[in-house]
DNA sequence: CAAGCAAACTAACAAGTGTTAGTTAAATAT
DNA sequence: ATATTTAACTAACACTTGTTAGTTTGCTTG
């Protein structure tokens, strides 16, 4: 069991109180208080608010970069790598559910690194959007706007966060399942 | 041409701010620069910036909770049903884009009325899903989780703030009827 | 035992917060 | 013409904000 250093603490900490109130409605004393400790103590071991924010939102942007890089040169079909996709947010939202909330809903308190986020978060998007057309032209998916269709399935996986602590036993592997199946085939007769 | 009043000009502007970057970080120097004037002069208007938020959302959460009475005692399908709250969505939307964003992010934020507002977002769900299990019974929807089906719906639903104004040329009916099509009948050929 | 370090503390600051009080100027109604 | 209303203003308040400086405490290592 690696011990989790004191700013891991601080930063897992300030994602649960973001995700409840957001980043702006909570204020350093809140964190510290909530760590047991004084608002000042935590400048021991971080170097401010901002930062906190930046660790947490950035961390997460770039590991979905990363996956989605491995997914779109992948040799699956377009629907296999939907479901990817499907896979990849509901793992990453029950490893950290309090991220994703702070990454959805904070990201525009973002300062230095606003512009990098939306770069990437950006890029995501199209990769997204290319990988319904290839499903389009290869006749797996059917011939709608794109967008709609990237919008739709997105915003379900983006708001996975307010459902997933909800249900006691989440396992993964089924949710991405049974989610796969609703968003790919829809849930008509 | 009925004259907005200044009250109502003061809230569509504190909407339009509070969905840039959230109820906290918009302060009333914010809000009265936005509207030309000074944060003191505000209060000519309003009683106070608690004040602005329970109007622009209780006054959205009332009017969904009208509409869905209407739906569910009607006498159409689940399927239609459903088709008619994608329509209901998206023409509020339309309408009120920015009202339904701070709908969706600042509803915490809400102080005396935070319980009514839960209370009526528990209903309006709990009827969501009265229609899906009833579509269920009919044969009409897949015999899968309702829960999992209300969730992914509503996600996109909930989201659609985001994607609208994005659209310069937004033909309500033409989008809930793609929408719809997605939703319900899914992507696949 | 001494030195070094991690992590807490108290005290304080400058800037910004929502809000109140009291006043003024122009438009409208009597 | 006078009275009333509307909507702005200046000045100030009590409090909260993120952050810094300097200090203390207890553990670990030489």
């Amino acid at each position: 069991m690696k011990p989790e250093t004191r700013k891991e603490e601080i930063i897992k900490t300030a994602a649960k109180l973001f995700k409840e109130k957001g980043y702006s409605a909570v204020t350093m004393r809140d964190l510290a208080t909530a760590m047991g400790i004084k608002a000042a103590s935590l400048y021991n071991h971080i170097t401010s608010k901002q930062e906190i924010l930046k660790v947490i939102i950035i961390s997460l942007a770039e590991e979905f970069t990363q996956e989605m890089n491995l997914i779109k040169t992948s040799n699956h079909k377009a629907i296999d790598k939907l479901q990817m996709i499907v896979s990849l947010h509901v793992q990453i939202t029950v490893k950290n559910t309090y991220g994703m909330a702070c990454l959805n809903n904070d990201w525009m308190h973002l300062e230095e690194q606003l512009d990098y986020y939306l770069e990437l978060r950006k890029k995501y998007e199209q990769d997204f959007i290319d990988i319904i057309k290839s499903g389009i032209k290869s006749n797996e998916i059917i011939d709608s706007n794109p967008e709609i269709i990237m919008f739709s399935i997105l915003s379900t996986l983006r708001s996975l966060y307010l459902w997933i602590p909800k249900k006691e036993d989440i396992n993964s592997n089924s949710l991405a399942q049974s989610l796969s199946k609703v968003l790919i085939s829809g849930i008509n007769t």
